[in-house]
DNA sequence: CTTGACCTAGGACCTAGATCTAAGGTTTAT
DNA sequence: ATAAACCTTAGATCTAGGTCCTAGGTCAAG
């Protein structure tokens, strides 16, 4: 039996996570001792583990919710389930993989415009593309 | 001079949002009418457009308050300082990005290894990665 | 003159995932 | 026996980027 602040320590997180996870129904202690204090099991740390390594995959708790509702009642679910849970997220992930590259390729054509030099702003391309409304960046060299 | 949901709707955001960019010193209409409406000019509205092309790019409204505050005085700072902010910027950019692919990386590697079935997840390999303390995924076919 | 669309200020509320505070009770070590 | 370390609860706070609400003032058309 671990009280709260040997799990947290045995799992590098902290006492608050523990309770916060216990309010948003991911992980209750298995019992409580006579001054109400948190027990947790073997069993308790295993379920934590869980969802530190769900967490680690890129599930949001919400997600890792619906992973431990199957994960308690295996029998009663299919793989179909499990792996639609996880289809689910990686298109999520895709999306946001998309949108950060999208990031990248913008960010990357105006630093490669810019000369980075002592030289003035007032002729500095990347405020130049920002204040014009094309996508373009002009790739002459600026300061003549 | 545009009132304010005049401008919103010109460029598809909340008026709201835009009493929420004059709060947080993003952009404040240049006049008010005598009733106390905001009132914002054409320049105004240039600006406007200079925060969604930056936020478009994926910088935050405090980097944007930083690259407006070098845009509207462009004399006095040195392409150095916009190109750091651009880079800083794709720095952390690419750090999320490597954060993703993990994750894509993970998932993928998750899935591939579920039949997604209409079998019981009793044998899910998904479930028994994530209760497993390895990074391993079985990839022989569950369900024999 | 009334209706409806628009505007004002100020503050509450939202998501996500915690973290921190206050005020007090319990356990353990010295 | 008493201090240090640990635990309890409920609720506040934080980040980011807004959105919504209240209670009321303004403006144009019919
Ligand atoms: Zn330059
Ligand atoms: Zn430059
Ligand atoms: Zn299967
Ligand atoms: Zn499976």
């Amino acid at each position: 039996m671990y009280r709260i602040g040997e799990l947290a320590k045995a799992c590098d997180i902290n006492n608050d996570t523990l309770r916060f996870y216990e309010k948003n129904a991911l992980l209750s202690p298995s019992s409580r001792s006579e001054s109400g204090y948190r027990l947790y099991t073997e069993k308790d740390k295993d379920i934590l583990q869980f969802i530190l390594r769900a967490k680690n995959v890129g599930f949001t708790l919400a997600e890792i919710r619906e992973l431990l509702s199957i994960e308690v009642n295996k029998a009663d679910n299919a793989c179909a389930d499990v792996k639609e849970l996880v289809d689910t997220k990686l298109s999520a992930v895709e999306r946001k993989l998309a949108e950060l590259t999208r990031f990248q390729t913008s960010l990357k054509r105006l630093s490669d415009a810019c000369c980075g030099g002592e030289e003035s702003a007032e002729h500095c391309t990347i405020l130049e593309a920002l204040e014009s409304n094309t996508d373009d960046v002009r790739h002459e060299h600026h300061h003549d």
